[in-house]
DNA sequence: CTGTGTGCAAAGGGTTTGCAAGTAC
DNA sequence: GTACTTGCAAACCCTTTGCACACAG
């Protein structure tokens, strides 16, 4: 439920918070404010702006940017408290060249990194190939 | 020399992009369009926008985004023959939370991932923390 | 000489800010 | 009732496009 989400997070509820975010969870990838916006239908883009600026503080969505001026968003994890780069879940952002979609994948064994003279916070990973359907479609 | 390098890439010798080039080759970490204007003075942005696209299609240099409207550039590897998503060279995009720097670091043990459904064509990894400089400053 | 690079002016597009009215709690 | 959210207008800033001139090869 949208809603509780919200609350969760400490957002007010609004119809047009439960409706962004219901965009979100329906979604089985990552979007881009343009995609919001399609489904949006008639909107306030400005609005729109700020709802994701509020959800990315709080911890609901998390951006994604890759070479190529993609960036995307896409939910957190329920435990997630927000904040710049806190997207680093032990998850890959794989990007399929083919169709241009953006998945987040949980990874279990998550590599550990060291380099000399760095200390290292946290990691995050971007893969790009192919996705499951555009192999089996063989496009 | 700058314009050895130009050559080699194919890229035409030019004042201007000697001057780009040769403020790459100095710096120690990735810059921005602004450290680059910074540096150069009195000059054309259009020019040097331009610049950046050709060097990056060339693989002089390539683009890194991290999350937080972080952009930057680097030189490329010699070896680098250009296109997006072109700098997957087995190396670490490493940003300091403190100085806000990004190194390229290259990581002689790549980690090598896996993942169900998907077919890997490249990694990259991004990972933050704290640089020599900043850890020895206690800052 | 020919194709490429440069510099200026202008436009483009996504994103942000200010403020008044509306709404959640 | 109070603080937060919304919606509109306008501004902002980075980046791109078009075109004439200059220059590298």
């Amino acid at each position: 439920m949208s809603s509780d989400i919200l609350k969760q997070k400490r957002l007010r509820v609004t119809p047009f918070r439960e409706k962004v975010l219901s965009i979100f969870l329906q979604s089985k990838h990552a979007i881009s404010v343009n995609d919001i916006e399609d489904v949006l239908g008639e909107h306030d883009r400005i609005t729109l702006y700020r709802t994701i600026k509020s959800f990315t503080k709080k911890g609901v969505i998390h951006e994604i940017v890759m070479p190529g001026d993609i960036r995307k968003l896409a939910l957190c994890e329920p435990l997630c408290d927000g904040g710049v780069g806190h997207q680093e879940h032990n998850h890959v952002h794989f990007k399929c060249k083919r169709c241009d979609e953006v998945y987040c994948i949980p990874l279990d064994n998550f590599p550990a990194i060291a380099i000399k003279n760095f200390v290292i916070d946290s990691v995050e990973l971007q893969a790009s190939g192919t996705c499951d359907k555009c192999d089996k479609l063989g496009v």
